[in-house]
DNA sequence: TTATCCACCGCAAACATTTGCGGAAACTTT
DNA sequence: AAAGTTTCCGCAAATGTTTGCGGTGGATAA
């Protein structure tokens, strides 16, 4: 293996000293033409590449952003994760992935490794048991900028990049108005997270502000198989709902098994929508499900910008939501 | 904010040299007990965390993993990445993770990124666009370990971890065989790929050769849509197959739409089997789908295992392949 | 008393790069 | 010809850590 060519190296070769040689390779305006060319031709020939390591080291940085998420194999992280990755890339930036498990003692690990590799900024979408955020803020001191998404913080005032939680339930609580149905079985996942809570309220206080008299039952599933459970109970009522509301893609999923094997169809016998990330899981039936979008892929564009943004100078605290959108599916 | 915890710092506050810290911080033998409580005192009470950055120029190595993948969103990469993060984090080491967009051009930049963040070792799954693999081999004279897994270049030497593409084309196979079927159509992926011809011709040979005498009818999809309207174009034949066989979870999505379209009951009017990464999709559907697991998580931790043996020194080049299992539903 | 040994610690180089500052030529101006 | 200006380049420090080697002082052995 030939020898790894350094600025020590060229520069001896050419009986240059280091910092000339270093300067030639970024163009400063310090060096002659003639000079330049010569440190050029000599660094493309040995195949010279600057020691990532060595500038962290100076620079006291990295090209390295942080993510930190509860877990990747999720409907909703790997859309984001690779929205972010993709124009990270772009910008010369990239992603280093952490998994907390939903374990608050393993995201402080994943934390201090980020502040260990000097990442350039950390994304991070805490954990449901997530009580302390203060090491998070700590980062601040190093310059390491946070922005909170998805997941994000009750209180505090912090940089969050949120889904509009509120908004996608209550435009599918104005889909489910607009249809004149009668009676909702609406299914929110854990009762403990602000997201539930948020959705939950929103899509109550839509209907009922509607005035149309629309009854709603309301229930909480942490997994598909008790969002299976719920829905079967209330189809085999006498006076079951016409309509089933899923809060999310899990729910969905639960919901549909169930309605699968009721052999119920849709949307004759009871009409579906629900809120989901994209359309991956709405077009696995048919008819493909009418959902609120909550788009991973627009969160991780946004997240970045604003990683970007602060970075750049604009270090202020800000708080920003992707809008949803509903998109009709044949199932309401 | 207080100042930067570093060896020089706590040397100068003892009166000791830096390599007497560093050395007690260590737990060298070179060093009295006195001394090292002395400085692990001083240390814990300064917050000392050693600089990520001066280590890795000193040593020229990183405890980072880099894992190239043409992209994350797939049913199957973010399985095998969750796998790996876990257990690599247990080990001290991180994820670097960079999205190829299956552009060669991309794959070879994130091949770079690599080498200059002189990760431990870098995963890759190769674009299906990829020809030349030199670079790859390449790294080996930095010292770093190439794994391939998934999509792995054909014939050249090189540490391969893969599905038991053949022997679950054939699993499956023999499943359809043990329920006496006699008409099955088959559905493959995209004809190119070296993952469906593998898998074609262990399925056709193994029910060929069981001579029952059923009869096989095969297409190839390359995408969900196709394998949607193919399986409909078989199905409404007044001699429809009674088992359709999808390569992957991707055609079994397919299948299912059509399925659900014609209104057909699983297994009665037509059984179904599938090849696929774990139980999600075959789980989505009532009765759940019948399936061979080739299993991203079993491989995301044999490709660990392979990395870590070949740090530790085990570095002769290794084809390994994860085993699949019959995982029955209710489908066939 | 001298030689030997051990326990403990420091010196300094090495890793590769960046950058403020100063300095030597060469050239221009008065 | 003296003074001032520009062009081009090198010195050296700084980033934080690791590690081979050598050195000192005390204890033990001959």
């Amino acid at each position: 293996m030939r020898t790894k060519a350094t600025l020590k190296n060229i520069s001896q070769s050419l009986n240059l000293s280091i910092s000339t040689v270093s300067r030639a390779l970024k163009n400063h305006p310090d060096i002659s033409e003639e000079t330049k060319q010569k440190v050029m031709e000599l660094a493309t020939l040995l195949e010279y590449e600057p020691n990532t390591h060595a500038i962290n080291l100076r620079t006291n940085r990295s090209k390295i952003f942080g993510l930190i998420v509860p877990v990747i194999s999720n409907y909703f992280y790997h859309s984001f994760i690779a929205s972010v990755e993709e124009d990270a890339r772009k910008l010369g930036y990239s992603l280093l992935i952490l998994q907390s498990g939903d374990d608050p003692m393993i995201e402080l690990e994943n934390l201090k490794l980020c502040r260990l590799n000097r990442v350039a900024g950390v994304f991070v979408s805490i954990t449901s048991l997530t009580k302390d955020i203060k090491p998070f803020l700590k980062l601040d001191e190093f310059d390491i900028p946070v922005i909170f998404f998805d997941k994000v913080p009750s209180f505090e005032a912090c940089n969050k990049i949120c889904l509009a939680d509120a908004e996608a339930a209550a435009l599918a609580a104005q889909a489910v108005i607009a249809k004149n149905k009668k009676m909702v079985l609406a299914i929110y996942g854990n009762a403990e997270l602000s997201i539930t809570q948020k959705r939950q309220k929103a899509f109550a206080s839509t209907l009922s502000q509607s005035a149309t008299g629309i009854q709603l039952l309301e229930c909480y599933a942490s997994t598909p198989e008790e969002a299976e459970k719920i829905t079967r109970e209330y189809c085999i009522m006498t006076n079951k709902p016409d309509t089933i509301f899923g809060m999310s893609d899990e729910i969905l999923t639960g919901i549909m098994r169930s309605i699968q094997k009721m052999k119920l169809s849709v949307p004759g016998d009871i009409a579906i929508i629900s809120i989901c990330n994209n359309n991956f899981i709405p077009s696995l039936y048919e008819p493909t499900i009418t959902y609120v979008e909550t788009s991973g892929l627009d969160l991780g564009k946004l997240a970045l910008k604003r990683m970007m943004d602060h970075l750049g100078g604009k270090t202020f605290v800000q708080e920003l939501t992707v809008p949803s959108r509903l998109v009709e599916g044949g199932s309401l």
